[in-house]
DNA sequence: CTTGATCCTGTAGCGACTACAGGTGGCACA
DNA sequence: TGTGCCACCTGTAGTCGCTACAGGATCAAG
């Protein structure tokens, strides 16, 4: 019961076989039984680990990051602790960067509102870039 | 005047000879004129450009958004109105990256908490991963 | 005119996948 | 019991956006 294919596993989950092998080669993945053959044989644990790989690389967590989380899997004391610390200390990241970007779109903003359409000479987008830019 | 070597241009900007090279090599920054002897000479035009490209690569832009950016450069008409399109197009992405990292961040919070600390069986966190993460 | 820093090209390496080539495994169906 | 065929295996090479190095040429100061 529980045995999946890699085939299987990659549908369940929408990540690549291929990509499947390679978590498990970097040691993101726990390495599945296998039949006589080599054949891979997964279980429902595997699922649920690689959705969260899965998940958590969406959201912008480095690999590394997901290793350290997935690294206190195990029963230890202050797993938790350490999985919102984690978390946590990437949100900032992510705040920070919205931030950044924000100041970016109010710079471009005001840039574009007075570049009022047509083409002026003294448009402070073009200026930046005329005869520079490829 | 202002002809800068490349390692002038690289200490004013703070990118990397060979990034500059390769952004050349790509089509990000514009060829210079070159030495007698094939050493580039870059311009004052070429530290502005280059800071751009930093700058928004920095912030998460895609070197096609930043090479869209850049193609407008020209004494084209719509040009702002399409380097507004890009920037806000891509804000509209981080927001939404930005939402979805604050629903995870809700997620992994919550699951934190109840988990106070010591090592309970029925961890969310530790549920998910018990015997397969590596 | 020599010396040493800087520059040149070209190639190879990185991380995180992705894709392919060439070779088995597993299993339904005759 | 074959046999056909898809799914799977390993291993290597490609991608993208750089980064680093090797081996050589150029520049500018003394």
């Amino acid at each position: 019961m529980g045995g999946l294919s890699i085939g299987e596993l990659a549908r369940r989950t929408g990540v690549h076989i291929e990509t499947i092998r390679y978590f498990e080669k970097v040691g993101l993945l726990a390495e599945p039984d296998r039949t006589e053959g080599g054949h891979r044989v997964f279980t429902d644990q595997h699922v649920r680990a690689l959705s969260f790989i899965k998940r958590a690389r969406e959201l912008g967590f480095t690999p590394g990051e997901v290793r350290a989380i997935l690294e206190l899997g195990g029963p230890e004391e202050a797993c938790c602790d350490e999985v919102r610390e984690i978390a946590v200390h990437h949100l900032d990241q992510v705040r920070r960067k919205m931030a950044d970007l924000e100041r970016l779109e109010r710079l471009l903003a005001s840039t574009v509102e007075r570049c009022s359409g047509g083409h002026v000479p003294d448009c402070p987008v073009i200026d930046m870039l005329d005869g520079v830019a490829p």
